[in-house]
DNA sequence: CGGCTGATCGTG
DNA sequence: ACGATCAGCCGA
């Protein structure tokens, strides 16, 4: 149905961050497939933002990926042990991206409950690794085309109309005063968020 | 090479 | 509040 478009990748991470509320997130495996509907992200600017990998243009084989045009999907491992996944943004070269922080499960929740080890519906997908987990998001999923493989987003058919709350980004507190720009948002009152927000 | 660190999570 | 756990980055 309506997948998301290049256009739609081709602008600035704090707008795309807004606009991928309530898009729905598919990655169809072998093992059958889950769909969510994204309901908190986080926007990292790129080269000028001290909370971005690719802060001060650094690249590495790692952040390779997130200087490529907008439009597929950045994976890493963190804490040794999690992934998680951005949606690469804007034209090539910015290295903006935003990051998937929270998932409100919509399909394949037998899956998810499988791969999570946990029979929460609401704890399935409230956090940046949690998702990755729930949703089999690994370093097999850096770089692909989030428009034309078996990961992808696509626009909500039956969308209603939510308030988008601002707030500051999480676990960052070595970005100085980037720290405390209002970069994550969330739908308000959705149950599905990572962590409580504290003001 | 060797040492440090992290866009996290589950348990207690 | 804390430990798990290790790829990736950096300095030597």
């Amino acid at each position: 149905m309506g997948r998301l478009s290049q256009d739609f990748f081709i602008d600035d991470a704090i707008e795309v961050a807004k606009k991928l509320l309530g898009k729905i997130l598919v990655h169809e495996t072998p093992e059958g497939t889950t769909k969510c509907r994204i309901v908190e992200t986080e926007a990292y600017m790129g080269v000028l933002d001290k909370g971005s990998h690719a802060y001060s243009g650094k690249v590495t084989p790692r952040t390779a990926t997130l200087y490529e045009q907008g439009g597929v999907a950045y994976v890493y491992l963190i804490y040794g042990m999690y992934h998680c996944m951005n949606v690469v943004v804007n034209v090539k070269g910015l290295a903006q991206g935003v990051l998937i922080r929270a998932l409100e499960p919509l399909e394949g929740i037998e899956l998810m409950k499988k791969r999570r080890k946990m029979d929460k519906v609401k704890n399935l997908c409230n956090g940046p690794g949690k998702l990755c987990i729930a949703m089999d998001i690994t370093k097999k999923e850096n770089g692909v085309n989030l428009m034309s493989s078996s990961l992808f987003l696509e626009e909500d058919e039956k969308e209603e109309p939510f308030e988008i709350v601002s707030a500051k980004r999480i676990n960052i507190d070595y970005a100085e005063e980037a720290k405390d720009f209002l970069w994550r948002f969330y739908i308000k009152d959705t149950p599905y968020v990572s962590v409580k927000s504290k003001e």
